[in-house]
DNA sequence: GTGAAAGCGCTAACAT
DNA sequence: ATGTTAGCGCTTTCAC
């Protein structure tokens, strides 16, 4: 299979229409009879013939656009390297003349995803990228998007059952727990093992549910007798944080196992501080600035890390690809690597 | 900075000369004269042109070649996942109508190699790709190819002294190093610690010495009184390695810790699976099937690791975009990260 | 040495 | 609804 050499040309002939008629199949821009359409698509079919890209792009002057659906964010974030990612991307994508386009909404509050899911619609985009933070509102939007024929792709999370997205890519969250237990308990004999705390921010619809659950697995698996406790903080709150850990290290004093699921681990900077001289095996989630800050200060012993950018660049790509010669990824849940990070290899991730 | 929309016409008016002209100078095949060239260079620069590449790649017949030259190998070694590589760059450049070829040559004999660099030379290719397995051999090799304005992008190491590369692509050499000693020791403390087994292999010109160094180092900082035993196997020569690792473990019997700075670690399959009951940390290089497999039956506790195939892929991207419109990479030096690779997280990499 | 001109394969505006 | 045609920006003969 070389790079065919048939042209558009060589459809329109076979077909007995115009090279004018075939680009319109082509794009399927209408103003054509059902019947020459049959017949082109057939020429297309049999001759195999692939549309020459460069040609095409070459010839063409409107743009495409691609919306990034996703949470507004603060510097830091784990969402801002999310956004670097499509930024990436976008400057990849550039030159085939497509354009990336942000849509934000508060990942604390239902509505406002809703209403920003609403300004995509009436944008109608070439197409969209977006993580599933509310399972059901996602679902219900994607709906809407697959009547409105514009494909959407998922970064970070998707909607557990829905099957028309263009693709996906992210970490295996069930597997993501158990690598991160494994990590916290690795050269513990069972008994060493009697508590473990758990940091969680209560919110709706917790996207690392199925992180946990991973977690759980392992530890009731090959520490059966371990206490799991879980401590509830509010991100915006570090007094209340700072208050509920002092609490928990009061009433367990020799508590020496700590993970968080989300990527703020690097809330606990003040109260794992405090806690300095205790032997601690903490493990946390995500490559930010300051979670490498508290791995560089021994106050993290294990990031579980994805690179997010290069992933959220991928999605970008894939979506142009599509967008430029209706190219499906070859897999479309794309798993990404759990890598571990540590003190000595954090460097050049 | 919009995708500049002037166009080699623009440029041929400001120089007053024809697209044909600014053609020649712009791919510098000859047949004009040095005061027009220098007219064109100079319109080039000041009106800031940039060749649109869809528009060169539609127009343009003549393919140009990447030649990888590269060790020849078995199935299963890892020179195999690097010409994988090589091989899935290929695919993503082939539209760009640029093709791979391959020059294989001995890794353990350096006259297979200059002869094979020979051949390199001879076929005169628009590009070569390569690792620098023999330092001077490839340095001089570099110079040729430098003489002959042929670019070259070295992958997996490099000549040290050589400054004349396009790229290189690779991990940090001495870094790796120390990564395997913090983890073939973590959790240990200091008089845990008093052998510990570095299995090598004889031969000219050795490739792991700075990761060697690099795990030399660490350990003498943190373990200063470890005893280091050096154990050297001929990789064609089962046999004469298990009697090797047998004879240590005789004389060692309380050995625990061991690794090999190469991809062979699964050349000691047979000797740990026969150590199996004694309580050892091992850790090795590479996700070889084999290896894996170890990493699996528990005999292999660490596998230092580093997408090689999206190495060798990228290293060809690299040059394919050089080629095409001269685009020299942003940083030169490109270290990888060093992922830790554990039964956990083994899937998905 | 240099310019003119005919494409490369496709898009899109304009006729019909 | 369909065909025709003029480009898109560059490469590559072929004259001169």
């Amino acid at each position: 299979m070389e790079s065919s050499k048939i042209t558009i040309i060589d459809v329109a002939k076979k077909a007995g229409v115009s090279k004018g008629t075939v680009d319109r199949v082509l794009h399927n821009r209408g103003e054509v009879s059902a019947k020459s359409a049959e017949k082109v698509r057939k020429a297309i079919e049999e001759l195999n013939f692939v549309p020459n890209v460069y040609a095409s792009l070459l010839a063409s002057k409107k743009p495409k656009t691609i919306i990034c659906l996703m949470p507004e964010f603060t510097e830091g974030e784990f969402w801002e390297k999310e956004y670097k990612g499509f930024m990436m991307g976008a400057a990849q994508v550039k030159e085939l003349n497509i354009n990336i386009e942000f849509l934000f909404y508060d990942q604390y509050d239902t509505t406002s995803f809703v209403s920003a899911s609403e300004k995509v619609l009436e944008a109608a985009p070439g197409g969209v990228i977006m993580p599933a933070l509310f399972q059901e509102e996602t679902h219900k939007f994607a709906q809407r998007l697959q009547e409105a024929e514009i494909p959407y792709f998922y970064v970070d999370t998707k909607v557990m059952d829905d099957d028309n997205f263009l693709g996906y890519i992210g970490m295996p969250r069930r597997d993501s727990g158990k690598v991160c237990a494994a990590l916290l308990t690795g050269n513990c004999s069972v008994d060493d093992v009697k508590e473990i705390a758990v940091v969680r921010i209560k919110r709706e619809g917790d996207p690392t549910k199925r992180r946990r659950i991973g977690f759980m697995d392992y530890i009731k698996e090959n520490f059966p007798q371990a206490k799991v406790t879980n401590i509830f903080i509010d991100p915006a709150d570090p007094a209340q944080t700072n208050a509920e850990m002092a609490k928990y290290f009061e009433k367990h004093p020799k508590a020496r196992f700590m993970v968080m699921f989300n990527s703020r681990i690097h809330l606990l900077a003040d109260a794992l501080a405090a806690r300095k001289g205790h032997r601690m095996t903490v493990v946390g989630f995500d490559d930010l600035p300051r979670n490498l800050e508290l791995m560089r200060q021994g106050l993290v012993n294990v990031l579980i890390a994805q690179h997010t950018e290069e992933q959220s660049a991928r999605a970008i790509q894939t979506m142009a690809d599509y967008l430029i010669s209706k190219k499906k990824p070859e897999v479309r849940d794309n798993y990404v690597h759990i890598d571990i990070l540590t003190r000595h290899n954090m460097e050049n991730y």
